[in-house]
RNA sequence: GCUCUGUUCGUAUAACGGUUAGUACGCCUGACUUUCUAUCAGGAAAUAGGGGUUCGAUUCCCCUACAGAGUACCA
């Protein structure tokens, strides 16, 4: 085989969606492995269709994945241009060698006339398919006289070109995940590729770019399977099939739960980003938050995505990228569809999160933490880090849960200050602060012992004494070792929650 | 409607035609622990249904059911 070349070319009509990074992400795993090329096509032969910034959305979440192309739009590459609306000159070209070949033809049917088909067939329960059998009932050049054709071209008339796709045939198309894939042409409708205003459609330009950019094997969703009985078509009638790509139809990515593929609207349905990277459309519906504001790791993202429709055949699940790329082929891809399962999302970037060192996770916590205000050494950051990272599942989290490392306490978890504190008892509690107040050494293990002794001297046990602490320095019962907590905290901060505490605390017990 | 594709615990999936049908998430129980986690040890939980082929089908074939996709001058 020569160079393996895989493209991923996303439509710039809106933001990119989790099921389009998956894709991309099989095409990069493959161009990887094999020592191929990633290309990035940006498919925006639909002007209606596009949406500004879209481009500039699908670059920077390639780029927060790590998984950049080689060659695209803005990169570079030797088979530019990369945008379709840049290549549109070639296109024509092409669709008038198909109609010289007589395998395409002018249609000069409008959208009026079409629909008025589509009605009339759908009065008598059926449904419409410009055809080999309907062809010949409509206005095109094959029922048209040649100088009506002409006369008609020359006179500015609107009209599409269309594939003429011959009659009763069986085309076999080979898929390297579903094997072999056989269509009755008679079937197939005669697939406009060349829409009045002169851009190509889909079919076209995808079939010319692939070739020139010396596509190897096009990886795409299920939803095209369809469709690519014309495609092979296209390579066919334009003389390239000996160099066709192979194809792999991936399947596609469905709802968290009830039916059918996982939609752009499901994120804010079931609270949870389908997209990597916020965006803000025009209104509250069209504006989603990503995978990457809701405090996912972009490599933990990665490696959920890829197990869905995928997997090693062994029992790892934990991959770094490079393992992905080791261990990825084509024909371990599932043929079902997956469903999107946010609690395995958790677990994976919990899994990174724990894995992370430290001093890396402060790297990542510190921008949350300048964002809410707060400053802090990075000394503390990383103990910080340290003492959360077994409990959180976003980065979002270390924040949020572990705020009163950074702020006041909000609230203090009444139930169990009710529970655990009695006001005959402060008196006790205060000695303890103040035995507190007088050590030295204020490490984790100095403030064990201390408090200890304190808890001997006055025949306590830990219930009765360490709930109490974790809700003065931290108002909830959910949280890393007291003891590191007070020594993160410092001497004089725990000393003064203390003491506000338990004012709180007869506050509560009182009413 | 038609065409194409699919169907193993709730979910993701594993299993040369021969296994007590494995693993992970989630769930339940227990251990550890001052709490929450994490970790460890257990547990419940699946081959859609029906026909074939075969000594033997999760695996191959057919039918049914269900599900998904496509059926645009959208990709």
């Amino acid at each position: 085989m020569q160079n393996l070349r895989v493209r991923f070319a996303p439509s710039p009509t809106g933001a990119l969606h989790i099921g389009g990074v998956r894709t991309a992400l099989y095409n990069y795993l493959l161009a990887k492995k094999m020592g191929g090329t990633f290309i990035l096509r940006i498919e925006d032969t639909d002007q209606a269709r596009y949406v500004p910034g879209a481009e500039d959305y699908i670059i920077e979440a390639l780029r927060w994945f790590g998984i950049m192309p080689e060659e695209g739009p803005g990169i570079g590459g030797d088979y530019g241009p990369y945008r379709q609306s840049e290549r549109k000159s070639m296109y024509g070209k092409y669709a008038q060698q198909l109609l010289d070949a007589g395998r395409a033809y002018y249609a000069f049917d409008s959208a009026e006339e079409l629909q008025a088909q589509r009605s009339a067939f759908e009065a008598r329960k059926e449904v419409f398919k410009y055809d080999n059998n309907t062809r010949s009932s409509m206005n095109n050049s094959l029922t048209l006289s040649a100088d009506e054709v002409k006369s008609r071209i020359e006179r500015g008339d609107d009209y599409t070109v269309r594939l003429k796709i011959p009659k009763d045939e069986t085309l076999r198309i080979n898929d390297l995940v579903r094997g072999e894939v056989n269509f009755q042409s008679n079937e197939l409708d005669d697939k406009i590729i060349l829409k009045s205003d002169g851009m190509p459609t889909y079919h076209l330009a995808n079939i010319v770019d692939d070739h020139y950019m010396k596509i190897s094997h096009v990886i795409r969703g299920e939803e095209w399977l369809p469709s690519t009985a014309h495609h092979v078509y296209l390579y066919r009638f334009l003389e390239w099939e000996d160099t066709m790509p192979e194809f792999a139809h991936l399947p596609l990515i469905l709802k968290p739960t009830g039916k059918g593929k996982l939609g752009k609207r499901d994120g804010n349905k079931f609270g949870i980003p389908v997209f990597p990277l916020s965006w803000k459309g025009e209104t509250e519906e069209d504006s989603f938050t990503g995978f990457r504001e809701f405090g996912f790791d972009p490599k933990a993202v990665l490696n959920f995505l890829a197990f869905l429709g995928w997997n090693p055949g062994t029992e790892q699940e934990v991959f770094t990228l490079d393992e992905l790329i080791k261990a990825f082929s084509v024909e371990k891809i599932g043929k079902s569809g997956a469903r999107f399962d946010f609690d395995k999302a958790k677990w994976f970037n919990q899994q990174y999160i724990i894995a992370s060192s430290n001093e890396d996770l402060a790297e990542v916590v510190r921008p949350l933490v300048k964002e809410k205000g707060y400053e802090v050494s990075d000394e503390f950051l990383v103990a910080f880090c340290g003492l959360m990272k077994e409990r959180v599942n976003f980065y979002t989290d270390f924040v949020e849960t572990g705020y009163y490392f950074f702020e006041p306490i909000r609230e203090y978890d009444a139930k169990m200050v009710r529970k655990k504190w009695k006001t005959e008892k402060r008196p006790v509690f205060e000695t303890m602060r103040e035995d507190l107040l007088n050590l030295d050494d204020y490490s984790g293990l100095a403030v064990e012992t201390c408090i200890k002794s304190f808890m001997e001297k006055h025949e306590l046990g830990f219930g009765a004494v360490l709930p109490i602490l974790r809700l003065g320095v931290s108002g909830t019962m959910k949280g890393p070792s007291v003891f590191d907590m007070m020594s993160l905290l410092g001497k004089e901060e725990v000393n003064a929650r203390l003491a506000k505490a338990y004012d709180a605390f007869d506050g509560a017990q009182a009413t």
